[in-house]
RNA sequence: GCCUCUGUAGCUCAGUUGGUAGAGCAGCGGACUGAAAAUCCGCGUGUCGUUGGUUCGAUUCCGACCGGAGGCA
């Protein structure tokens, strides 16, 4: 029987960390957090990071792993989440992963075996090469060995295209025929969905506003400047997340404090919307509509439930 | 009060030598396999400020009026 794991997601700023934390004491879960950036080190309050009292004695896993200013990976991420959910398991207890990185989520669950990723520099080589020759004969020179791919992408999508020539130097194999093979692997973990959302698209809009608004009073842009001093720049992965980018533009004056914020807010609600096409196709998922009522005893009631009789509890 | 400029998509603005118009941003939908809070794809009817006139035909030319900006008094 494959192992078993709970899943909590559903678009940012919905409430998924304090509904996980009330979800896991119900039913002795731990949770390992599946976002993209929390995984990162002193990014706290722009990531809306759980503190310690947030948790609630919760175990937490896979936050924290990372420093700012090295380069993470979904597959660092997959691998290192499989072995925090194992050891989980194996102490008898249930992993809730919780957050919305829709493709850490997938990667982990159906345990994909990731393409090797170059550790010669070849992808900053095939970078340079996209930008002198453009995307169009980029694509085109694709075609002669990846013609899969090569229909596929858009010659503007150079992240695509760069992967697709790095893989193909790298092992000889097409990233369109690894993904193939990946595809038909049969999943890592047998997974129960429970989505997290709001029913009115505005009232969701709203909260995110009122979050970042939250965020800056609560330091955002001091943790940013902290960050610079410890060597964070624009062209850091990290500083591309919502609001550190402009936070971070802000501190060098490029833009205005009110732009950053209202940036931020705007790339926060376009994430969001992102967040929910790509939850869009997972229709198994229980959906849980957040109320306006400030108790959620009703969410975790509707929860337990669900995942009582799932016999994941 | 007079003069000049200006009024076109939710916003910023193109444009039509007269045949009812199109970009960027926003918004909406979609994709997503080692950068993913990233990256990329698709979707553009709006009394062309109002009202008269010229014209086969006006958003385009002319007049008046209304709103905005600037200048002179």
């Amino acid at each position: 029987m494959l192992k078993r794991v709970v899943v909590l997601t559903g678009p940012t700023a919905t409430g998924k960390t304090e509904l996980g934390v009330l979800l896991a004491r119900e039913c002795g879960a731990e949770i390992i957090s599946a976002d993209s950036m929390q995984i990162y080190r002193h990014m706290d309050v722009g990531t809306a990071k759980p503190t310690r009292e947030e948790m609630g004695g919760v175990a937490h896993h896979m936050l924290d792993v990372a420093s700012p200013l090295e380069a993470y990976s979904v597959a660092r991420y997959s691998a290192e989440a499989a072995r925090a959910a194992d050891d989980i398991i194996s102490r008898g207890r249930l992993p809730m992963i919780v957050g919305g990185s829709g493709l850490f989520i997938d990667s982990l669950i159906a345990g994909r075996e990731f393409a090797p990723e170059d550790t010669v520099g070849l992808r900053a080589e095939i970078s340079e090469e996209y930008d002198r020759l453009g995307g169009e004969k980029m694509l085109e020179k694709l075609a002669e060995f990846d013609l899969e791919s090569a229909g596929r992408l858009s010659a503007r999508d150079k992240k695509r295209v760069v992967r697709a020539y790095e893989v193909y130097r790298l092992t000889g194999e097409t990233i369109s025929g690894h993904d193939t093979d990946s595809k038909s692997a049969p999943p890592r973990y047998e997974a129960l969905y429970i989505e997290l959302g709001f029913s009115d698209r505005n009232a969701l809009y709203a909260r995110i506003d009122g979050r970042v608004d939250e965020m800056i009073k609560r330091g955002f842009q001091e943790e940013v400047r902290a960050l610079m001093d410890m060597g964070l720049t624009k062209w850091h992965n990290s500083a591309q997340a919502i609001g550190y980018r402009e936070m971070l533009e802000a501190e060098l004056g490029e833009i205005t404090p009110e732009q950053a914020r209202e940036t931020t807010k705007r790339r926060s609600r376009q994430y969001a919307k992102r967040q929910l096409t790509w939850l869009r196709r997972r229709r198994d998922a229980l959906r849980i509509n957040r109320s306006a009522a400030p108790d959620h005893s009703e969410e975790v009631r509707v929860s337990t439930e669900y995942m009582r009789r799932a016999g994941y509890i």
